[in-house]
Formats: C-alpha cells, structure tokens, sequence
DNA sequence: GAAGCCTTATTTTTT
DNA sequence: ATAAGGCTTC
C-alpha cells in the first residue's frame, strides 16, 4: 500500500487528513476530487478504521464503480461498502423489511412498471390518462416522494387541479405497490428514511456505518439529504464533496441548497476548497468557465489550471447526422493513431437517442465501443419477459409482473380475461397469481381457462426448480417451458439478436450463481469466523460491497433492477471507447472527448428551457461535458437531424454562441463557419488523416492579437458561390444570436455599416444580449431601430 | 372474445 | 422510428 498522504497539494492533504467530525469540499471540476476521497478512505483505514465501517455513496453505478476499483487499488483490496444511494437502501431495507411490515422478498419497480401502475390509478380514479399523461403524472408522484411527503401530506399541499388529480393517483398507486410487496426507487429512500427514524435501529445502522462519504452532494434530494443527515446525526462523520457548478439533478428534485447550507447543518464543519484544476488543459478550462459565466446563479469560482495552454477546441458543422457521425469516427481514428487508447476517448451526447447513428458508424469502421447507461439490456422486451417470470416465482403477489406475461407467449387471455380475473381477484382481496390458481368460472371459459391452468403448472415448475437458489436453471425452465425461442422466431422473425440477448442474460445468470456459491461459501467461513485469525476473516468478508447479503435470486432481481447494465461480453473497458450521455459522464475524464449533437432544442433540451432555471442547468451540464476532457475538445452539431423520423432543420446550439471565440481556431468558430454558409469543408480538413496539426500551428492567434472586433467577421462577403450541398439541400442560417461581444461593443458614436443601409451613425444602445437594440442614423436612409441579433452590422474604425 | 392491422402520439437526463 | 391504443376482422 502506497502512502494516501503523499503529493498532495495542501488542501488535498487538508481534506484527506480530516477524518473525525463533518468535512465540506467543494471541489471544481478536475480538482482531484476522487482522488481526495480515495486518499481518504486509505488514510482512514490507515489509521485503524475497520473497512466495514466506511460508507461511501456515489451517484451512478459507473461512479461507484470506478471508485471502488480506485480504493481496492490504493488499499490491497480493503471491503469498503461503495454503492449508490439506491443500492444501499435496497440493502438495508432487505434487512429490515419485516421491521416496517413488508417481505424481504420485495420486488423493486422499474419504469414501466411505474408506468403500468399509474395508469391503472388513473383509470381507478376516474381520471383520463390521456388528458393528464402518465409521464407527468408519475414524475409529480417522485417529486412527492423526494420530497418525503405521504399521499395525506401531499393532498394537503395540492392546488391546481393537475395536482389533485396526481395525489389520486398517488394514493392509489401506492396501495398498489404495497399490494404488490414492491418498492419503486423513490419508496427505497422514503422507507429507510422511516427506518433511520426509529432510534435503536438508527443507532445500531450509525454504528455499522461510522465513517460517511458523500459524493456529487450537489446532486442530493431532499429524501437522500435526510437519509445522510441521520446517519450521521451521532457520529457527525460525515465528508460530502461536490460542486455546485456541476448540479444537474434538478428535475430529480436534487436541491443544491443541500450543499451550500451544509455549513449551517453542520457549524463545526471543515471546509476546503479544491480550485486547482489537474485535468485540463488551459484552452479546454478557458472555454468551461466562458460558459458557465453566462450563468446568474453560481458559486463563485474559477477554475485554476495547472497545464498548459493546448490545442484549441474543434468546432465541426455538419450537414447530416450520418455526416456528423463518420466525422466523429475519422476523428477518433486520427486520435488513436496519435497514440490516444481507446479507454480515453468519450463521446457525450443529450439524449440517448443520438447514440444511434454513431454506433452504426462505429460498427461499420470495426471500432470497439460500449455504450454506456443506455441500450438498457434490462429494458428489453425478451429480458424484461422473462425478468418477470422469475419475479413471480420470487414473489407470486407482484401483480405488475404477472400482468406483463400473463399472455405471454399468447394464452388466450385477452384483455376481457384479464379483466375478469383483476375485478375476481381485487373482489377478494387477492393476488392475480392467487386468483388464477382458483381458476373462478365467472373470469374464465373455454380456451382462457385452460391458458390459466397452463399458466399456473408453469409457475408451479418454477417454483420448484427454484428451490436450488440458483437462477440460470429457473430461467432456462421459463425458456422451456413457454418454447419462449419459438415465440421469439414467430413474433420478430428478423430479430435475432432478442435470442442472442436471451443467451447473455442466461450466461450473466451462471455467473451469478457462481459468485453466488462462491459468496456462501465464504459467508460461512465469515460466520465460523470468530475464531480465525485476523488475517483470515478479512478475506471471508469479502462479498458484494463488503455484505454477505444479496445473492441468490433475489440478489439477481435486484440487481437487474439497480445496475441496469449488462454483465461483459467480448473486449475488456480498456479495449472500447465509450459512448454515453452528459448525465453518464459526470466524475469521469478522458483524453479525449466528443460532444455530438449541439443543437438548439437539443442541447440545450427544449424540454427544459422554457424556464430560466431550467436553461442554467443545461449550461450547467454542457459545463460538465467540457470539462470532461483532458487535452482535446471536439464538438459538432449537424444542420439537418432525424426527428419523429422525419428530417428537420437545426440550429447551431445558443451555447456554441457563448463560448469564447478565442478557443477555437482562427476561421473556425461557430460564425466562421456559418458564413461559410455550411461548407463541409472546413479549415479542420487540413489535419484529415494524420489528426496532428500542420508544423506551422497557423491556427493559432497571433501574440497579443485583439479579439475578433465586434462584427469584424460579420463584414466579409458572402460566398461567392453557395457551397455544393448533398442532400438535404441547405438553406444559408440566418445571422441569428451575436456572441456577447458583438452585442455589447456597439456604443453611441461608432460608425457602422449596413449590408442594405448602408454607412450610418449610432446614437444609442439598449438592451442586452440577445435582445440589444441600436438606433442608427444611416447617411441615406434615415434613422432605424435594429436589432442587433439580425442587422448585420459592421462597425468601422473612425 | 381475441388476434392483427392501422392509426396515433411521442421522445431528457438516472436510480 | 417506435410503441401504444383503437378499430376491424376472424
């Protein structure tokens, strides 16, 4: 083990070497955050503090992933319990279930379930679906629930109309869940939350987990603030880092005040700042905090940077989504052949969705990639079928299961059947499984009978094949028993991947249930422990996350449930390059980073930008994606983009308009390239093929050269001739949205010229940004107000 | 009463 | 493009 304590800067070492009582770090991006809380976990186990006794809680799998890797690096493998919020609620509420009245066995809910139970509370309550949407609806349920409030509590507070109907639904999708033993993502912080309220039970889990660290706090809802505040209450351990410039969880009801009143939970509270910046290089820092300046509401601080200055970022238009994705994939190329590995290459996008077409580039090229968060394996149809088998026979009341492959393969239980038996089975207060085995002669007849009976005898098999704990044997007997492989061929007979999917999911399956076999063997010698030597009962801790819970088939439904991500096959991580969304990438860094798509309604999202918050928080999160990369920053966006399939026009996104100008090359910044009126070929063609700059880095800014003077580009003429365009054809973007100098370097007196006025004379400016205005008295045409976003306008030298 | 076809609306981000 | 919902047919 190397010493935790060695080159660290003095705040590093601040932070590492405060072990007792609460720590804040506040740490900008790239300040070597992980690294400070990986130090200080070492540091404390240095100083005799067992590993169980250390909770380190992170945001993403990926996240708990990497640090868990990173501690086991720096301390021999030491078990410290690193999970996300969610899985260390699942794992604590399994072993105290029966303490708040619901069965260890508890089903965790995954979105469509979600979705499948609102909108059977909608129907119950008389409310339209259709007119409220089950997506709103459901998100105002986990606002509810982040916020801690109970159906009763929140009728209390509801006031419009939308409202109302959303507490209907909540207090009817909750009996649901609790009828159904199951737990969605909000109810596994609500209920440890109850837990952590009992005093003994508090007491005992304080003592279990003495040493907290909190990650991305900025990120914490209020539901998951209150989880750490009482475990900590006693203790007062507690280590929280974060960045208020990186929140970008505010739709999940993440509230930064978490952080900046962290001071005020806590008085005694040490504080350190990590402001040195390690990552990147300066050119990539100086268009991070360019942007993020454009934001009202922010901590103040700027990053430092310890690098040098680096290339400038590559700005790439591109006409087509299929253009953008092959200009991506031959630019990494040109990465790897300058010796980048493909592990430290990242691409980042909005939405998942835009993954697609770089993907079949990818695939087309022969390059390795993984796909990270997205392609949800666990959200297949086939997979999540089959998932719902082995959720029956893990707990036969999970109604949300047994409504999803009652029919499935086709039974002949239609919608009218399944009608009958849900009325048959709410009648008598019973489960849908327990309904079909008494088989009623009101709910069925003729062939729905006889699906019932073929349905229960599938169940009862199961059951029995589960009785060995182990999964991969239960599934194959699914498989078996629903000729599930003829259904597949029958029902999508060209996609044979759904196969290919159900074969992996049965290999992740043995694996498990060997790890599984391995974990109680282990569990036992843990148990038998006591009288081993120190040495040996280190080594029979070791199990998932330092617990001797969670294996068997339960363990693997909850897993499917919170790692949504599927078990390796093929390369190793160091041999792909990763895809993934901003979101994803949030606490990783790569040599270099792509960002696709940046488009207006894009990123930022439309969805999110009708309010002003809402636009921060997008700026926020391309300020994260910024800062992602270590040396080379490349960002695209394509004019024309399939939407709802059909081709539409974009726009350049607001925040390539934000982004100093003096990051990118001389001739290729956002303007450059649109008065190029869309060329596809632009400056950054001189490196094709070879990805190194020319000898000459003729791209550079001069010396001490000014800052292109306000509308100075906007004077040069028009191409000659318009740029030869495949399809779609291309119309010339409108001069829309200045950058911030263009609009504030005007002022009265200044001399200007205009395209179709000609020269005239400014009196006066008003307005800002996007909406300044300019009253020009022009030589010929008399004065006009214009504004400054669409007037092309030059300014002259006096 | 169920299966199949055609319509329609729908697309953030994560656990 | 895709999926869910509604309508028509068997």
């Amino acid at each position: 083990m190397s010493d935790p304590l060695a080159d660290l800067t003095p705040a590093q070492h601040a932070a590492v070497t405060h072990t007792q009582g609460p720590l804040l770090v506040i740490a900008g991006a790239g300040s070597g955050k992980t690294r400070v809380i990986t130090r200080r976990v070492a540091h404390l186990l240095r100083t005799g503090v067992q590993p169980h006794h250390v909770l380190a809680i992170t945001f993403t799998n990926k996240a708990a992933q990497e640090m868990r890797e990173r501690i086991a690096e720096l301390t021999g493998g030491a078990k410290v319990w690193v999970s996300t919020f969610h899985a260390f609620c699942a794992r604590t509420l399994r072993r105290y279930a029966e303490q708040l009245g619901f069965p260890r066995s508890f089903t965790i809910v995954d979105n469509a379930d979600q979705r499948t139970a609102v909108h059977e509370a909608l129907l119950e309550t008389k409310h339209d679906p259709k007119q409220y949407g089950i997506p709103r609806v459901l998100q105002q349920i986990g606002r509810y629930k982040d916020m801690l409030l109970s159906p009763d509590q929140a009728r209390a507070e509801a006031c419009t109309p939308f409202e109302h109907v959303a507490v209907d639904a909540y207090a009817y999708y909750q009996d649901l869940l609790t009828q159904n033993a199951a737990l969605d993502f909000g109810d596994l912080l609500h209920k440890t939350v109850t837990l952590l309220e009992d005093e003994d039970t508090r007491d005992s889990l304080s003592t279990r987990h003495r040493y907290l660290l909190i990650d991305e706090y900025q990120d914490t809802n209020h539901a998951q603030y209150k989880v750490t505040q009482l475990l900590a209450q006693s203790h007062r351990n507690i280590c929280a880092t974060g960045d208020p410039n990186q929140a970008i969880y505010g739709w999940r009801g993440a509230d930064i005040r978490n952080i900046l009143e962290f001071e005020r939970d806590y008085p005694e509270a040490k504080v350190v700042h990590l402001e040195e910046n390690f990552r990147s290089t300066q050119t990539i820092l100086d268009a991070a905090n360019g942007l993020i300046a454009h934001n009202t509401e922010r901590r103040e601080h700027t990053l430092r940077c310890t690098q040098g200055e680096g290339d400038p970022i590559v700005l790439q238009a591109c006409d087509s989504e299929r253009q953008e994705a092959s200009w991506v994939a031959e630019r990494i190329q040109g990465r790897l052949r300058s010796g980048v590995p493909r592990s430290e290459i990242g691409v980042f996008y909005r939405t998942n969705a835009l993954s697609r077409a770089l993907e079949v580039e990818l695939i087309r090229r022969g390059l390795p990639f993984e796909v990270i968060g997205a392609t949800p394996f666990y959200q297949r149809k086939e997979i999540k079928d089959l998932l719902s088998y082995l959720r029956l026979v893990h707990n036969p009341n999970d109604d949300l299961a047994a409504i999803r492959v009652l029919n499935v393969p086709p039974r002949g239980l239609g919608k009218t059947s399944l009608g009958r038996l849900k009325t048959y089975a709410r009648e008598r207060d019973l489960s849908l499984v327990a309904a079909a085995r008494e088989a009623p002669a009101e709910a069925t007849r003729g062939r729905a009978r006889k699906g019932l009976a073929a349905f229960c005898a599938l169940l009862d098999e199961l059951r029995e094949e589960a009785e060995a704990e182990l999964v991969a044997p239960v599934l194959r007997a699914i498989v078996r028993g629903t000729s599930y492989y003829d259904y597949l061929a029958k029902e999508y007979p060209e996609e044979e991947d759904r196969a290919l999917n159900v074969e992996s999911l049965i290999g992740g399956a043995r694996d498990w249930d060997v790890a599984s076999h391995d974990a109680r063997l282990r569990a036992l010698a843990a148990r038998a422990g006591e009288a081993l030597p120190e040495l040996f009962r280190s080594v029979a801790n070791a199990g998932p996350g330092g617990e001797e819970e969670g294996w068997g088939l339960g363990g693997f439904l909850e897993h499917a449930a919170l790692v949504a991500e599927r078990a390796d096959d093929g390369a190793p991580d160091e041999e792909r390059l990763s895809l993934m969304t901003v979101h994803a990438a949030k606490g990783l860094e790569f040599d270099s980073v792509f960002v696709l798509g940046l488009e207006e309604g894009l990123f930022p999202h439309s969805r999110s930008t009708d309010d002003p918050t809402g636009l921060e928080e997008e700026r926020r999160l391309a300020y994260v994606a910024i800062t992602r990369a270590k040396r080379r920053l490349h960002l695209s966006y394509a004019r024309w983009r399939a939407w709802h399939g059909r081709s539409s026009s974009q726009e350049p996104s607001l925040f390539l308009y934000e982004l100093p100008q003096e990051a990118f090359p001389a001739g290729a910044s956002l303007r450059d390239l649109q008065r190029a009126g869309g060329a596809r070929r632009s400056v950054h063609d001189a490196f094709d093929g070879v990805d190194e700059p020319p000898e000459e880095p003729y791209w550079q800014r001069p010396l001490g050269a000014p800052l292109q003077a306000a509308g100075a580009t906007r004077s040069a003429p028009a191409p000659a001739s318009p740029p030869r365009m495949c399809f779609p054809p291309l119309t010339p973007l409108p001069a829309r949205k200045p950058d911030a100098p263009v609009a504030t370097a005007l002022k009265s007196g200044d001399r200007v010229y205009h395209e179709q006025f000609g020269p005239g004379e400014v009196l006066d400016v008003r307005g800002e940004q996007l909406r300044t205005r300019a009253r020009v008295k022009f030589r010929d045409h008399g004065t006009k107000d214009l504004v400054l976003q669409y007037a092309r306008l030059t300014k002259r030298a006096p």
